[in-house]
DNA sequence: TTATTATTGTAACTTTGTCGCATTAATTAA
DNA sequence: TTAATTAATGCGACAAAGTTACAATAATAA
């Protein structure tokens, strides 16, 4: 059994930083953005619930942060799959490529459950800014 | 002008950890491999140096931690582009998957200059033993 | 053998994330 | 509307990952 959600003034806030980002967001994102007024264990307890719920899905980066987005395109029932993100080494900015792209396949005897495929480069941004 | 490196026992110790396994391997494995004789600033140092000569290279991994790899088929130039790695969640074993894989493409105005693929599932050794 | 300086160990520190527990508040039943 | 139930929150303590400053040590070159 369960146990059943309830609806709280915390989740709808950390829900609203999301919706109102168009990048993955970490813990230090959150925090600016709801003027440290959140607990650190419950804005992690809430992110990760939304995770369990399939609403977000989190992205682990080199820097050692995990990174948090909402789940839009991906919302469905396989949101774990397919997943390929994009990091700008320049801004830092940490986003969801949301076109198809083609699944690596695996040596015969390995199962594949899951796939997170993160990409680093410069963002069309930064391009432009670096005129590279 | 660079630093010029020395060739010290700790650092061919840490390359002896590596080259024994067949498997990248955490901060933990080292200290366990090595008896927890060496500093882990200094393994960190050393890993982080092996990186940078272009020898070993890192994996992120959900769980936080960084996982270290020999450089073996990948050793020449371009050694940071198409990896393909694999985290077993049984046994937790990530591995490095020699075949070459598709690169994902990025939408115009995107500039990749690094890519790093994890799929997760079970390794044909854990897969056998649950039967699955 | 000596001088130079890269490397190491130590300790302190930062950051990320988790856990137990008392308190608060959302939901349900009365 | 009020009372009862229990999910959720805040707090504090904690653990693990990783970094940094600095003095001591040890490769290498002279």
């Amino acid at each position: 059994m369960d146990k059943q959600k309830r609806n709280t003034k915390t989740k709808q806030l950390v829900m609203n930083v999301l919706s109102d980002s168009d990048s993955a967001l970490c813990y230090e994102d959150f925090d600016r953005r709801l003027s440290g007024k959140m607990d650190r264990a419950t804005v992690y307890r809430i992110l990760q619930g939304f995770c369990d719920e399939g609403k977000v899905h989190k992205i682990t980066v080199e820097n050692g942060r995990t990174y948090y987005a909402l789940c839009l395109h991906c919302q469905a029932k396989n949101h774990n799959d397919k997943h390929l993100h994009f990091r700008c080494v320049r801004c830092e900015t940490i986003l969801c490529i949301d076109e198809p792209f083609v699944i690596p396949a695996l040596p015969a005897g390995y199962r594949m459950t899951d796939i997170q495929c993160l990409i680093s480069g410069h963002c069309p941004n930064c391009l432009t800014e670096t005129g590279l």
